[in-house]
DNA sequence: AGTCTTTATCGTAATATTGCAATATTAAGT
DNA sequence: ACTTAATATTGCAATATTACGATAAAGACT
């Protein structure tokens, strides 16, 4: 095996998972937290500030983009990358309404 | 190659990301869902609720709780499992934190 | 056209994750 | 002590991820 069972769960749980899991790695939160205290998202500008190589940012940038937390845009010779920040909403909302719902719960334990 | 290269980074970056790495799972969310609609948290009954074997969810529950999301509690021959409010209560904040940064920033693309 | 700069892709090695059958452990009930 | 029930651990096969050197692709500059 190796692979995940995704046809056993909900759309909404592989999707959400997804979109987890692309930052669920040190590097790719180091990227958006970059993005989120740059003003212009060069994507040269990631390689240098991480301790990784091109080929690997380039890597994770994908994987971030893949699951639509970023956006590239092409910019002449370079290309800029921004957070899109519908996506962190949904995860802000995500994690608000676990968070809600557990304040009306008694846990257990 | 094939580790993640965790000492590069900050230990703030490293801890965010291995808690949202641990939700990075449909099934992990699957039993984060589970555990939070409803009132008592039997082991058992997370196993018999999702479509893998008692092992695989064994381990999935290892690491969430090693990630720190969930609590067990023995309870007699069962284990009795929680989520931890203030585990959540973090991912909630950091979402928000960068939602509310990002709303102060033009963003470029 | 040739060159430089920037980013992406390919190929591959090292390691991690996922999933399960088999087995072990632990506590409860008899 | 024996058996049953619930959960964990072990061992292993299949697959995924991480990282990087080498190379390709695409645009800018001369």
């Amino acid at each position: 095996m190796g692979a995940t069972k995704t046809d056993h769960f909900t759309e909404k749980q592989n999707s959400i998972a997804k979109m987890i899991k692309a930052l669920g790695h040190p590097a790719r939160i180091a990227i958006v937290e970059y993005l989120m205290k740059v003003d212009d998202c060069i994507c040269g500008d990631i390689v240098n500030e991480l301790p990784l190589a091109q080929p690997t940012v380039s890597q994770h940038l994908k994987e971030l983009k893949n699951a639509g937390l970023i956006k590239g845009n092409v910019e002449g010779n370079a290309i800029c990358y921004c957070i899109d920040e519908k996506a962190i909403e949904k995860l802000q909302h995500y994690f608000t309404g676990i968070s809600a719902k557990l304040k009306l719960k008694k846990n257990c334990c």
